[in-house]
DNA sequence: TAATTAGTTTTGGCGAGCCTAATATTTTAG
DNA sequence: CTAAAATATTAGGCTCGCCAAAACTAATTA
């Protein structure tokens, strides 16, 4: 158990922006002030004024008017944190049945006040998964964690049948609208044509034949699925 | 759904004070501030300070000097914390299979940040029940609550046989010791012997003789079993 | 009734989190 | 290479939650 266990030292709020750090240098090395001010919802000044007791605890490196990174320190507690918020997310949709659109929130309130008790119970619960019901990793108790590279649907081949892996998770609305054409991780989805310039991609979801951009199409990752492992024995 | 939603304006300092007074208020019509600083575990002059905000909130009414009560609307509110709270644990132990007497804390932490929506699905999961794993009335989504009146294992003769339907759930070593011993929600006890002199009282529990003081007696709600209920049809 | 005690509130202080307005520094574009 | 635009930080302020010490009743007892 290389998690700390220390009684609950860590804020809501610490603990939101040590995740959001985590995911922002995974775009770039430093997480902007202006970036993670964004992605929390709240103002500069107070991401400016966070940062500065953060690095003093020692969570973040602070390249002053550049942006921060993640201490090791920070790196494990974000993927702690990151962990407790998938394994929560799973058994919302698996166990109690939610729309893969409405677990984020929920999610992020839960994930920090939930014990080491819950989190064993529902792991075993779900059988011990690997992914999210977006198809993210779930860090692991150690703090590793697994980066899975898919095929992006914008780049698959008109005529090539696919199955969703990965969905983006930024975006709740974007959530909800391929949640409701059946794209979500697990879908069967046969490319039938890729219109050129930047045009929109007709596919076939479980029967039925829509369109999407592609940019959404630049945000669904999938596994090509050869032929020969479908009818395999 | 009477409970109003109002967008989490509550903080979770203020929900756990307002649980707190509606469980003193049962035993006086007054909370005292003392009381209430005990069963938080917060000093005097943070009670009487957060007993101001919270009386100008309109969820209090404050007996300068004598104590607090709830207003209607502060009634509705604590309510609806006591349902999240014993439906939480509820699910813990029957769904989660925590020991009866871990899940307070859990629960304590929950209860602020679940959804409706949550609420809805482990309820329904639960088949609505109406008492929590002490024995606890649940409060309905409407605020209502019913009241229990239990015999007292304290009261029953020797000889008689019951089923424990309720304990305290105030001490969390006492609910230890009391499930340790297997006197659980539930349990059937068949009493032995009552010694005189408030002396202890010899019981049988699910095949185990044990004897428990006269003091934790009277804290055990039971159910006088009738023999011909027993052998009907 | 006066004095002691138990309980309550006031005073004065601290840190976390948030915000707006003002200021400073990069970056970018002309 | 400079001026405008974009970013970041400081300054100044607010509420909440919490505390210790001091001041102040109310209740009890001698
Ligand atoms: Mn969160
Ligand atoms: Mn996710
Ligand atoms: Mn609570
Ligand atoms: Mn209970």
């Amino acid at each position: 158990m290389l998690f700390k266990k220390q009684t609950n030292v860590l804020t809501e709020s610490t603990e939101n922006f040590l995740v959001a750090i985590y995911r922002l240098t995974h775009e770039r090395s430093y997480a902007r002030t202006k970036d993670i001010a964004e992605s929390l919802g709240v103002s500069l000044p107070t991401v400016s004024e966070k940062i500065v007791r953060m690095a003093e605890h020692g969570y973040l490196d602070h390249q002053w008017r550049h942006g921060v990174m993640l201490t090791p320190e920070g790196r494990l507690i974000a993927l702690r944190v990151l962990r407790t918020h998938r394994l929560i997310e799973t058994f919302l949709v698996n166990v109690l049945k939610y729309p893969i659109d409405e677990v984020n929130d929920e999610a992020c309130r839960l994930e920090h006040v939930v014990s080491e008790r819950f989190m064993h119970a529902i792991d075993s619960m779900l059988g011990y998964p690997t992914v999210d019901p977006h198809g993210h990793p779930i860090p692991t108790e150690e703090g590793t964690i697994e980066v899975f590279e898919y095929h992006l649907l914008a780049d698959v081949l008109a005529g090539k049948k696919v199955i969703v892996k990965q969905v983006s998770d930024r975006d709740r609305d974007q959530l909800h609208y391929l949640k409701d054409m059946g794209i979500v991780p697990g879908a069967e989805i046969t490319v039938l044509e890729v219109a050129p310039f930047d045009g929109p991609i007709s596919i076939n979801v479980e029967g039925k034949t829509v369109a999407v951009s592609q940019s959404i199409a630049r945000k669904i990752g999938v596994n090509v699925v050869r032929i020969r492992e479908l009818f395999k024995e």
